[in-house]
DNA sequence: ACGACAGACTT
DNA sequence: AAGTACATGAAG
């Protein structure tokens, strides 16, 4: 937590820097603000500081109308969380205590109901559970802000099963109910969702843009302008259902402007989350940036996250028909393989990846290959058909599957903040030029390996 | 690890 | 007058 000076010269000056770092709490209103909100400046000493939204709100404060402090990004909470936690955090964010309980999450997990109970009160001072109810509420308080559904059918998409606890947990948390919250306002509202999604600058979109760009596959990804879309499929290694999203930099604003086509409305919350952390919203690039800089060795590009892709098991695919060829080998064979399959056109002409299922199956004489990757393919699409569950380091005994695509799934695929790709040719080039260390640039080393593909120019970089 | 109880959840 | 949408008390 900042100190209480830093604090108030950071909120007199409305310094942006600060925003999401602390929260400002007044006891003479029982609100809460953000350091960037607009309103006159509170007294001193009517004011109370926060590290999170979430203590602010648990202190009995509710959230200002005008710079809403819960929609800064939530990435504080998972500063100095251990993998486990990480990984439960995840899964919780994807909804998996919706309808299922702490218990079953543990197993999930592989730990004991008891450890996992513990790991949160511990770690982040909150039960699970409360987590879970809290990342609800803020969902459904943003589709209240941001689009015209009806207020019953936004609390069964925010993991409700009833209206009723709807909102009792609503007007706990935020001491409005969410008529209240949603004022006059009625926005546009079509099957097409249009939400907002916050990050804390820097964000160096026109270079993850060109990296998606390089490799967008027919149909089923596109690039215009400063858009980038994508058709996605949910759950990740059985998909039932299908839809497309499309993202763009607001001009102004540290937001990105999502439209999203999605027909199952009980995991619109996971998907939401999902496109979050596929584009690595909730990274702080300022700190990881600050890092490698200190690290040395190379111009760091400012505000570079983790373009990521929408699965591992996706990642997994493009790195096997990555190895060994340029990245527009690599996208003729994956175009192929994607058109191969006739079951991958949607029914509004868009493409979709294959799935598992697919891939175990076909004999993939589509793609021109050696033998032995169809057969890595093959063993691939089979064991996350059988073991959906599984991380990719499971893939390992699959032949044809090394270490360098394992990093590369779980580097694109689940979007791994330390995973140092040091086999791959363009990093060791790379990393001869610099001459660095590469364990300085833990925690967060596939930052690094981003940074350093994106250097000079090298003919030799994955798929 | 266990049981009682509070309060989370549904109708 | 009937129907829809939202909020909330009561009970299990």
């Amino acid at each position: 937590m900042l100190s209480q000076p830093i604090c108030q010269q950071a909120r007199l000056s409305r310094d942006r820097r600060y925003d999401g770092l602390f929260f400002i709490a007044v006891t003479s209103t029982g609100i809460y603000c953000r350091p960037v909100c607009p309103v006159q400046p509170p007294k001193e000493q009517n004011v109370r500081y926060y590290a999170t939204a979430h203590e602010a709100a648990l202190a009995g404060y509710r959230p200002c109308l005008r710079c809403h402090p819960d929609s800064a990004p939530g990435s504080s909470l998972w500063i100095g969380a251990d993998v486990t936690l990480k990984r439960a955090i995840r899964l919780i964010d994807e909804g998996a205590l919706h309808d299922s309980n702490v218990a079953a999450l543990a197993s999930r997990l592989g730990i004991s109901e008891r450890y996992l109970r513990k790991l949160f009160q511990e770690k982040l001072g909150i039960a699970a559970k409360q987590y879970a109810l809290y990342r609800q509420v803020l969902f459904a308080k943003q589709l209240l802000h941001q689009t015209a559904l009806p207020i019953t059918d936004i609390a069964f998409m925010a993991g409700f099963g009833s209206l009723r606890r709807f909102h009792d947990e609503f007007k706990q948390q935020l001491r409005l109910t969410p008529s209240q919250v949603r004022g006059n306002r009625t926005r546009h509202m079509s099957t097409i969702l249009q939400l907002e999604l916050p990050y804390r600058p820097p964000l160096n979109w026109p270079l993850m843009l060109a990296f998606y760009q390089a490799r967008t596959l027919e149909g089923m990804e596109w690039v215009e302008g400063e858009t980038y879309g994508r058709t996605i499929y949910w759950p990740l290694h059985q998909p039932q259902y299908h839809g497309w999203f499309e993202i763009t930099p607001d001009p102004t604003l540290p937001v990105m402007q999502l439209k999203l086509d999605w027909p199952d409305a009980n995991s619109l919350q996971a998907v939401v989350h999902h496109i979050r952390q596929v584009l690595d919203l909730d990274a702080d690039s300022q700190t990881i940036d600050q890092h490698l800089a200190a690290a040395g060795g190379f111009p760091v590009h400012v505000g570079l996250r983790l373009p990521g892709l929408w699965s591992p098991f996706e990642a997994a695919v493009r790195a096997v028909l990555g190895q060994q060829v340029s990245i527009a080998g690599a996208r003729t064979q994956l175009n192929r393989l994607v058109q191969g399959i006739a079951a991958t056109t949607l029914p509004d002409g868009r493409r979709r990846f294959v799935t598992p299922s697919e891939l175990a199956n076909s004999a993939l004489d589509m793609i021109k290959v050696p033998q032995a990757r169809r057969a890595t393919l093959n063993a691939l699409g089979a064991a996350v058909q059988q073991q959906p569950h599984d991380a990719p380091t499971a893939w390992l005994s699959i032949k044809g599957i090394g270490p360098w695509t394992v990093s590369y799934a779980l580097m694109r695929g689940q979007g791994e903040p330390d995973v140092w790709l040091g086999g791959d040719l363009g990093i060791q080039k790379a990393l001869k030029a610099v001459a660095i260390d590469p364990s300085a640039f833990a925690p967060w080393r596939s930052y690094a390996t981003f940074q350093l593909w994106h250097l000079p120019k090298t003919d030799k970089e994955p798929a």
